[in-house]
DNA sequence: ACCTGAACACCGTTCAAGT
DNA sequence: ACCTGAACACCGTTCAAGT
């Protein structure tokens, strides 16, 4: 005899990322989240088919909360291209707990294509095309995944903090000569400025 | 009455990365590292606090095998550079197994230290310094970190095989072309053109 | 059709013991 | 000091059964 569903997907997504923001990504596993929904372990194979599964809807449901509709207010498309960085970081900071979902199932994810329409579309708008447009989205890709990670990883403040205090200065001169003036960088400028890099040097002629 | 220790910690890492290597990332244990050193599971603890310390310990290992010291054929700074990434990037890629591993424990490494010191020393001869340095390390480290992982993850022709092909068309348009041009597009150029532009933006006035 | 419970083959790690 | 073996509290997933 049929019994409805008790469960959308999207419910299950958020009692995954409750378990994950409140108790960290170890903690995840069928039988906690079952837990956490009031159901067997076993009740979520009606839903998912496996772990993987699982973890792909968690990262659809973060990456859902990231607009992806083109910016209206910027003057220029190297500003609306930081309006998109801007708001994938700041979806995916808010559960830093489940980055390294976020990073490893992004490309996989509907909501991580929409973004990716939209930046391409700021790049076609901006002129770059064909080969260029590819290594511009690709580029802008990895940096953007790459930072939020070294970000969530500790700044390079942070790095210094443990690793590079220890570490014997004379066989390291520049790294803790620039772990004391990166106190004065915040993560705001870290991220934007990096970013800044990458659109100058896509802004150019062609290239040589 | 005491006994000589079996095993160094290279051996140890070369083992757990043996089991990567052959088996995948998921088929490391404390238990199948300990098959193949042929020890008990509880072995491993003599060498090793937890399982984190053992990961800890093949990243060293894979990092320790990229050379760090500073390329003398390169003409400017910006080819010294890439010489250095490429090398981060040929080390790394030798076992995609470990990817995951190797992005997370990169920054305690001190292998991986020995490379951003490098990298560092080349941005001062440059005529980089201070905040600009500071910004400039890590974009490229948060490139180069996210640009591999990527490659790992699917190029763009890869990403656009499952996902893209599966999409609308029409509300994806500009993807769905990329994805054509993608093809063209090898794993070298997208990572070392990605990298140039952010040099070439590094390469500019100090900015507005 | 939706969900449960027992069972299987795994984990990392503690603890007590062997040489 | 180095290593083992049993045990504990976990995993993901299969399979048979309940409503």
């Amino acid at each position: 005899m049929p019994r409805p569903r008790s469960l959308t997907q999207d419910q299950l997504a958020a009692g995954a990322l409750a378990v994950i923001d409140r108790d960290g990504l170890a903690a995840l596993s069928m039988r906690t989240v079952a837990k956490e929904l009031g159901m067997s372990p076993m009740g979520l194979y009606r839903y998912v088919s496996d772990r993987d599964e699982l973890e792909e809807l968690v990262v659809e449901h973060v990456l859902g909360s990231v607009d992806a509709g083109t910016p209206t207010t910027a003057t220029s498309w190297q500003e609306r291209i930081e309006i998109m960085a801007g708001r994938l970081r700041d979806g995916v900071i808010a559960h830093p707990e489940a980055i390294p979902l976020t990073v490893l199932h992004r490309h996989r994810s509907l909501a991580g294509l929409r973004w990716s329409e939209t930046v391409l579309g700021i790049l076609t708008e901006a002129g770059i095309d064909g080969r260029r447009r590819v290594v511009a989205l690709r580029a802008l890709h990895g940096y953007v995944t790459g930072a939020i990670q070294l970000e969530h990883l500790g700044p390079l403040a942070g790095e210094g903090t443990a690793a590079i205090a220890a570490l014997p200065a004379a066989g390291f001169p520049h790294l803790t000569e620039t772990a004391r003036s990166a106190g004065e960088v915040g993560p705001d400028e870290e991220f934007f400025g990096g970013l800044r890099l990458l659109l100058r040097g896509l802004t150019g002629e062609p290239s040589p």
